[in-house]
Parts: structure tokens; C-alpha cells; sequence
DNA sequence: TTTATTGGCGAACGGCGTTCGTGTCAAGTA
DNA sequence: TACTTGACACGAACGCCGTTCGCCAATAAA
């Protein structure tokens, strides 16, 4: 059958071509499947996040996810890196390397608190997507050029990040359960610290003699101030490891 | 009306006790059903818990267990404080505070690790039970009793709890990659850290200098060492704050 | 123009946690 | 002994889930 031309050979006019980027193709790619992700990540919680849910989002049908993404535990893993682009670092100054050290930890650990449920996966993957390397070399540079041992350094990066994701996962938990019971934080905090509080109360002392003694500083100290108070711990452990 | 006699005045006869203890009605109870989760759990990890496969282990339907527990969250608090039943404590000693807390720590992480995934739970829930109330009041009367401040002791507790429980939930999540691939586990562990250090000795040394330098040193310690490395760092940071 | 390749996607499979309504038995009451 | 009651057992179903299969259309290659 003959035709009257071929728009690949002839090239076709402006107007024409001005109307026509509409994509009758779909326009999936990895990179917009995560970023959708991480946007129900956001909204609605790990329990939220299906690949259903982001199919949908997509307007599109969960089997068409699996041509850019091996499974949820790859979506994950690629949210999860994704997040972690957004730390920040300073240049790194070895010579105030407890200092940076701390600061790198608790900027760490707000991008990750800031992302519900993120943390679980980093528990889960190995360090090996670009921006978790990006940060390994950081902290473990700064360590190594402040004089520590490349077992310390490598040691204590190591321990650092699970103390951090732990923290976090941890977090993320309660805010799981915030959400679910619908409570603002401030009212699931009260009503968290006072169920516990009249739990501890109510214990016999000849039980539990110390418990029931310091029940005012068993609930005294919020997240941050946890958070920052193990930190510390750790990092003063290793200021008294360096030569 | 009469009656000829009353089963519970009359001391039934031997004969006809040694036969009857047979229920008819289904024995289910509420520790049969979180001994039974604990089962399935080291048999087949969190994943292959599931409501249903607990119900038919006990030949019943799923629908059956919600009398005796509220839900599957529950069921698994309560598994948890049944793994933290076999945590053993040596009496105190507070002379000897440091070993008894390392000692203490390397207990419990030792049972955490034995039970796949359990230690998930102990991250996501409020300690509370019975026996997490007992270890609780033996780590904390340790502390105060070795002259820490009540607020140093709390702070203490909850972050070495979390550091427990957070590279136990990391071993445990290396463990049910391992139960998923099928190998065993010098195999995965083999391939694991293989896999590691092939990504690490790929990378441009001009960008990730201090990682291509150390490849060994970051692949040198396994499990065990990295944890009582971290530990002793807590509790090397604890000592320094001690009077 | 024909062919090969690739991504999109409807439908389905086998699982899940949980709820509803009904059945059934043991103990309490008269 | 007869009847009531209340607690528990449980089949069936609801609405989710992750993942796979097989077909289709559109593009790229020949």
C-alpha cells in the first residue's frame, strides 16, 4: 500500500513539533518510581507504601513497577540512598574531628528521623549505594586523618551508623504509632510517658526497689536529649582510644 | 431437689481421674499460643509468623487466637518477653559494676541473637513486660548501687537497651537474608563480605581514597568483635562520668 | 518493510491480618 | 434434672499485599 510520506525522512514543521513532546509511551523510570516512593513514604508511613500504592499513583498497574525495580526490598534500598543525598557535610577538619563527628551524627540522624520508617532500611542494606559511600568516606577519612588506626576508624564508623539508624528506627516506630492512633505528637508524647509513668508507679517497691525510687528520672529525658547523651558516649570512648 | 453426691465434696475414685484430664473443648490459651509463635519463629523467622500459620500449627482457625490476643503486634510483645524470660543475671555486684553491665550486655544480645527477629520487637515496644521489668531493675539498681546519678543510670540503661537491640535487629536481618538465599551460614557470610570488598576495590581511588586505601581494615572484624567493640565504648564513656 | 526487543499492563495466584456471625459446650441457676 | 447464659471456637469472608504470567503496542534495528 502506498503511502504519501514518512514523518522520519521528512522533517516535520515547527508547529507540529511544537505539540507533539506529549509522550503517548509511558514515561516510567527508576528515578520517578522512587521519588514517588519516598513521597508516600512521607504521607503515609511504611504500612502505606505498596507497590500498589505507587502503581496507582502512577496511574498505572503494579506489574509495570517491575521492569525498573527488582522488588519492594530495591525500592527500598534505592529510597533509602535517595535520602541520603540530603546530609549535608562539612568540610571535613581533622583536627576537629570530635566535634565534626558529632555534628555529622546528628545531621545524619534528623534527614533520617525526617523520613518516616526510612531508617529500617538502613539497617537492612550494606553501605554501598553512591551516597552511602560518599558519607563512609567522609567520616572515615576524618577519622583516619586525625590520627586514629584504620581498625578504630573503620570500627567506629561501623558502630556510629548503627547507633544513628537504631536511634532513628526507633523513632520511626513511635511515629508509626503516633499516626495510627491518630494523636498530634504532642498528645501521643503525654499519653506515652504517662502510661509508663503510672505503670512504674504502680509496681511494688519491695520488687522493684530502684525502679520505684527514681521513677521522676526514669521519664525525664526526652528523644534529643537520649539521642545526644549515647552519642556522646561513644565518641568520648573513642577520644580516649586515640594516641 | 436431692442429690445422690457432688463431685466436689466426694473424692472421685483414682480410676476415673487417671482418664478424664481429656478435653474435649479445645485447650487453647493464651501461652500456648505465644509458645507456639515462639516456635515458628525460630523455625522459620518473622516472615513465616504469620496469625494463620500459628493457627494451624494448633489445628484450629486463625480467627480462634483473637480471643486469647489482641492482634499480631501484641502476640509478638509477648513472645518477646518470653525470650527475655532466659536472660540470665549474675547477682550484683556494684564494686564490679563495668563487667557485670558487659556481662549483662553480651547475655542479652546473646539471646536476642538466638531468637531470629525477636529483637525487632524489643525496638518497637515499651519494656514493660514482667521480665523486662526485672532485667530493667537489675541493670539500673546495678548503676545506682555503683554510685551513678539516677539520671546518668537512666540515660545508661535505655541507650545500652537500644544499642543491644539494634545489632541484634541488624544480625537478624543478615540472618533472614540467609534463610532466603538458602546458604549456609560460612557460606553467606563468605559471599557477603566477598561481594563487599570486590564493590570497595572497584572504586576510583581519586574519589574514595581513604576507602580504597583501608579495604582490609573495613572488612577485618566480623560480628562479635564489632559488637563488644561498641559496648566497651559505651561503657568506657560511662566510666569517665563516674564521681 | 519486516523483525526483534522492550516496556506497559490487565489479570491472576497465593498469601496476609482481621472481623463477623454462628455454633457449641461448660458452668451456673432454679 | 432442665434450662439459661456466657465465653470461646471457628468457617467464611473482606480487603489488602508482593509478585508473575502472558499479551499488546510501540520503538529500534535490519
Amino acid at each position: 500500500m502506498f503511502v504519501m510520506g514518512s514523518s522520519e525522512n521528512v522533517p516535520t514543521p515547527p508547529w507540529r513539533k511544537a505539540r507533539k513532546p506529549v509522550q503517548l509511551r509511558r514515561q516510567l523510570s527508576q528515578d520517578l518510581i522512587v521519588e514517588t516512593g519516598l513521597r508516600i513514604l512521607d504521607a503515609e508511613g511504611l504500612d502505606g507504601l505498596s507497590m500498589r500504592r505507587v502503581a496507582q499513583e502512577l496511574d498505572t498497574g503494579p506489574a509495570s513497577l517491575y521492569a525498573h525495580v527488582a522488588n519492594k526490598e530495591e525500592l527500598l534500598e534505592l529510597i533509602y540512598d535517595r535520602v541520603l543525598g540530603e546530609i549535608h557535610l562539612a568540610d571535613p577538619d581533622p583536627a576537629r574531628w570530635k566535634e565534626q563527628l558529632r555534628e555529622y551524627a546528628i545531621e545524619c540522624h534528623r534527614v533520617l528521623g525526617s523520613h518516616a520508617d526510612v531508617a529500617r532500611a538502613a539497617l537492612a542494606s550494606i553501605p554501598i549505594g553512591p551516597n552511602a559511600l560518599r558519607i563512609a568516606e567522609y567520616v572515615f577519612g576524618l577519622l583516619i586523618d586525625a590520627g586514629m588506626s584504620p581498625r578504630d576508624a573503620s570500627l567506629a564508623v561501623d558502630r556510629i551508623a548503627l547507633y544513628i539508624s537504631g536511634d532513628a528506627f526507633e523513632g520511626s516506630l513511635h511515629f508509626g504509632r503516633m499516626r495510627a492512633t491518630g494523636l498530634g505528637l504532642e498528645e501521643y508524647f503525654k499519653s506515652f510517658v504517662g502510661h509508663i509513668e503510672s505503670h512504674y508507679r504502680a509496681l511494688p517497691p519491695e520488687q522493684f526497689p530502684h525502679i520505684s525510687e527514681h521513677v521522676d528520672d526514669l521519664i525525664a529525658e526526652g528523644g534529643r536529649a537520649r539521642f545526644e547523651y549515647g552519642l556522646d558516649l561513644m565518641i568520648d570512648g573513642l577520644a580516649s582510644r586515640m594516641p
